[in-house]
RNA sequence: GCUCCGGUGGUGUAGCCCGGCCAAUCAUGCGGGCCUUUCGAGCCCGCGACCCGGGUUCAAAUCCCGGCCGGAGCACCA
């Protein structure tokens, strides 16, 4: 590093290398005493290097979009173009255009367009700008049909098939030699509905070395119904609307991933043919999420089916349903960024983001005791006591809870085994002597110093009475029942707690019967 | 198959552009220990990686070539 920042030393490398070798042997013979008395006083200052996120060619202000097509909710894969456009916007004090793509009418629900709203704000992110591009029909009629007299770009009446077997040879159609007016005509009467079966095609390069770059359409006709445009049935393709958009709106980086690489350079001739400065393309990897259904259309049909309750399933990769488990979004927000934008393929591990969560929710959440499968025991020879213990360890303004101990007590069935000493927590030990629809266990001794002697497994417990019903919904869609003590009553919806020993819950819903939880993570 | 992209510990990430303070960062994970009204919490310590082979160079994670592996695209979707 000093030979990079002062390159001139380099040619004298070798006259100091004879040098440097003998120092360095003649500490290679310093004695292990030596070496350490030396390392003492050297206190190696590791600069703390923060990962900073930058953009390349920055000029003047930074625009930024995020696009996503409004078939269903923001999912975690949507998260994060969302959260490194907002970051950057931010950072660069810029501006974050949000842009629904919905010119695919096929891919339209109308509900999404509110949702994806509802999942920016949530993730804090501040929408400066909205577009809307099935508002924008006109605006692409209007530059595609620029590009016909210009003759940049035909309508071509092959079937697909045929198009693409003469592609394929990088040959030409024959509607590519079509003279302007006659390619008017027929464009006037695709707009008014009175032609079928065909697409406008941009001029490329017939012999492009990518074949799907040979003249790749840019309107096609579409006649399902769009909920917000109605009858109009000519639509452009994202090759083609995004570049102008995108040119339009000023945008200045353009933030996605890889998988569009060939797209952008689909893009790259609308702008060389409108002559438009070329914004920065930044192309980051596939981020691939392990175990996880993202797929919208996957996850709409299983709503429909009755799979799934709804788009905040928890078993789901959706915004919503990671918020109904207690994942905070500042906590999808970091990870995202500690994911960054390089272009190397990632695997997102639910572990990282739980990790981050954690640190996020723990000062906060109130501990309380659940026992799930729960099983009786019997404690033989105890007197009665009462335990208070704090709602959170380390914040005595939580206040306290209270535990009834009265000879029965409700344990984890899986967890005992017979003979064995446990440490009930903060209460004293046992010994389990038999194990039947109730297990029998004996008080052995108060002091927490024999458990550890004698390695007892330090479990949780609650009272026989006074307990509350708890169901907790695991991601991985199994359910948890059991009861948690009787303080937990006071906890409210939408709260985030954990029980000990089990991990942290969000409450989902609460009436005099039972609680629901959802389960975030240990 | 064709086109393009990429490969740093189990996972994520820094460093790569501009070779040398890199016997490689930070986090998570895992292992061990400590503490404590007793956690699956917290604190501490430890483990663990430059895909392989060649080349250039005094010096390669970093540059070049080849291989292997992985991914993406090859739509009248976005």
């Amino acid at each position: 590093m000093f030979l990079s920042e002062n390159p001139e030393y380099r040619k004298k490398v070798k006259e100091i290398l004879p040098i440097v070798e003998k120092i360095v042997e003649e500490v290679n013979n310093l004695s292990e005493k030596e070496l350490n008395e030396i390392s003492k006083n050297i206190k190696i200052e590791r600069k703390k290097k923060k990962k900073d996120l930058v953009l390349p060619n920055v000029k003047d202000k930074v625009i930024l979009r995020f696009a996503p097509n409004p078939s269903g909710p923001l999912h975690i894969g949507h998260a994060r173009a969302a959260v490194l456009n907002d970051y950057f916007a931010k950072k660069y004090n810029g501006k974050f255009i949000l842009r629904l793509e919905d010119t695919d009418p096929k891919r339209v629900l109308e509900d999404a367009y509110d949702m994806i709203k509802e999942d920016l704000e949530w993730l804090n992110i501040k929408v400066d700008e909205t577009v809307i591009q099935s508002d924008r029909l006109d605006i692409y009629y209007k530059y595609g049909e620029e590009l016909i007299k210009k003759g940049l770009a035909y309508v071509c009446e092959c079937s697909q098939e045929s198009f693409r077997e003469l592609r394929n040879k990088g040959l030409p159609c024959k509607c590519r030699d079509r003279d302007i007016e006659e390619n008017l005509e027929l464009w006037k009467k695709m707009l008014n509905g009175e032609i079928d079966n065909v697409v406008v095609r941009l001029k490329t390069d017939i012999k492009h070395k990518n074949p799907s770059i040979r003249d790749f359409p840019i309107f096609r006709i579409e006649k399902t119904h769009h909920p917000r445009v109605g009858d109009k049935y000519v639509y452009p393709l994202m090759n083609f609307s995004v570049p102008i958009d995108d040119h339009l709106l000023g945008v200045t980086h353009v933030l996605r991933g890889k998988d569009h690489i060939v797209n952008t350079e689909k893009q790259k001739y609308i702008y060389k043919y409108f002559n438009w400065d070329i914004p920065e393309f930044i192309h980051y990897g596939i981020l691939k999420i392990e175990d996880t259904v993202l797929s919208t259309s996957q996850i709409y049909k299983g709503i429909i089916e009755g799979v799934y309750s709804g788009w905040d399933d928890i078993r789901l990769g959706t915004l919503r349903a990671l918020k109904r488990r207690g994942i905070k979004p500042e906590a999808i927000y970091k990870i995202m960024l500690d994911i960054g934008i390089k272009p190397a393929d990632v695997k997102f591990s639910w572990e990282n983001l739980y990790a981050i969560n954690k640190e996020l929710i723990d000062k906060e959440a109130k501990r309380f005791f659940f026992v799930w499968n729960p099983k009786k025991m019997v404690v033989k020879d105890a007197d009665k006591r009462v335990v208070k213990l704090r709602k959170h360890p380390d914040r005595k303004e939580f206040g306290e809870r209270e535990l009834l101990f009265n000879g029965e007590v409700y344990v984890v069935n899986d967890e005992i085994e017979e003979g064995k000493m446990y440490r009930l927590m903060e209460l004293f030990n046992v010994v389990v002597e038999k194990i039947d629809d109730i297990i029998i266990a004996r008080y052995h001794s108060d002091d927490f110093k024999i458990a550890k002697k004698n390695k007892a497994k330090i479990i949780h417990w609650i009272p026989v009475d006074n307990i509350n019903k708890v169901k907790v919904l695991m991601p991985s869609g199994e359910i948890k029942e059991g009861y948690a003590e009787k303080d937990f009553r006071e906890v409210k919806e939408d709260e985030i707690i954990q029980f000990e020993r089990f991990g942290f819950c969000r409450i989902d819903k609460k009436d005099d019967e039972i609680t629901i939880c959802c389960y975030a993570h240990k």
